[in-house]
DNA sequence: TATTGTTATACTCTATAACTATA
DNA sequence: TATAGTTATAGAGTATAACAATA
């Protein structure tokens, strides 16, 4: 059995990578824009589906139900979002971003883009891909049963 | 500029992947042995190194000086960790786990190794040593002013 | 005056459960 | 009955500030 060292556990390295860096991209969408970071992942997904169904949001975002309903409420208050009647299912709605929700998107995508740069600075493709590729099998590790 | 797809990006696929991991993690050690994350760092770090000051452990777990106050607290409250003063500076005391703490952490580090492996399950060496180097640079970057 | 550690306080995040309205 | 979404509540994590003891 190999020794236990926790500079060098994988879970205590992933923790505090995590963390610095939502310290960091909370602080500058809450600065920047007043938005949490589950709001920002409310936003970024409606702009990429045009209309969906908070549970569908909550599946495409890794966001569990309450979470979705108080971002979007919190967004509705703002005139960022809005809803409209499901006609298929009176129990759900579509949620859609305004034009002010959409241009804020717009303003904050590269914003987001660039930070993400500044965190893979020396990074390569390569590097980025593989990171990224890590992470979700590391992911589906941990979620599996 | 290219374009933002959520799912594809850095920060999002690193905060997924430690919610995961995380919540993988401290469901097992608080039902197993009853710990928080940040009490299982200050036993590993002291079953590293014998003798800390609240602000080393702090220093070296990545954990605020009231993170190690209250699990300091908590584990001498169990009988895991001792309190001996400290003849050089009476404001700080050293902490120490007791012959019950080391039992613990015996206990404990096998199996945070076995989490471990199942978490990097089909990961070869060279995969592990690079997340981790990956990781690091990361939360380098992230931290940076 | 500054520093170590503790306590108080609050805000965010996450999870459970109860509730409503529809199916 | 079961499901979609909301609300209430509590626990864990994290941050700020005030405090006591010591330097």
């Amino acid at each position: 059995m190999s020794e236990l060292r926790l500079h060098r556990f994988i879970p205590y390295r992933l923790s505090v990578a995590a963390n610095a860096v939502s310290r960091r991209i909370s602080d500058s969408y809450r600065r920047r824009f007043g938005l949490k970071i589950a709001e920002w992942r409310v936003i970024a997904i409606l702009a990429e589906n045009e209309r969906m169904t908070p549970q569908d949001i909550g599946n495409k975002g890794e966001l569990d139900k309450i979470t979705v309903s108080r971002s979007a409420t919190a967004l509705m208050d703002r005139g960022l979002l809005l809803q409209q009647r499901n006609p298929e299912d009176g129990r759900s709605h579509f949620l859609q971003l305004t034009p002010d929700g959409r241009a804020l998107y717009e303003e904050i995508a590269p914003a987001a883009l660039r930070l993400e740069q500044e965190l893979l600075t020396c990074f390569s493709e390569e590097e980025r891909d593989l990171l990224e590729s890590l992470l979700r099998r590391i992911e589906s590790a941990a979620n599996s049963p």
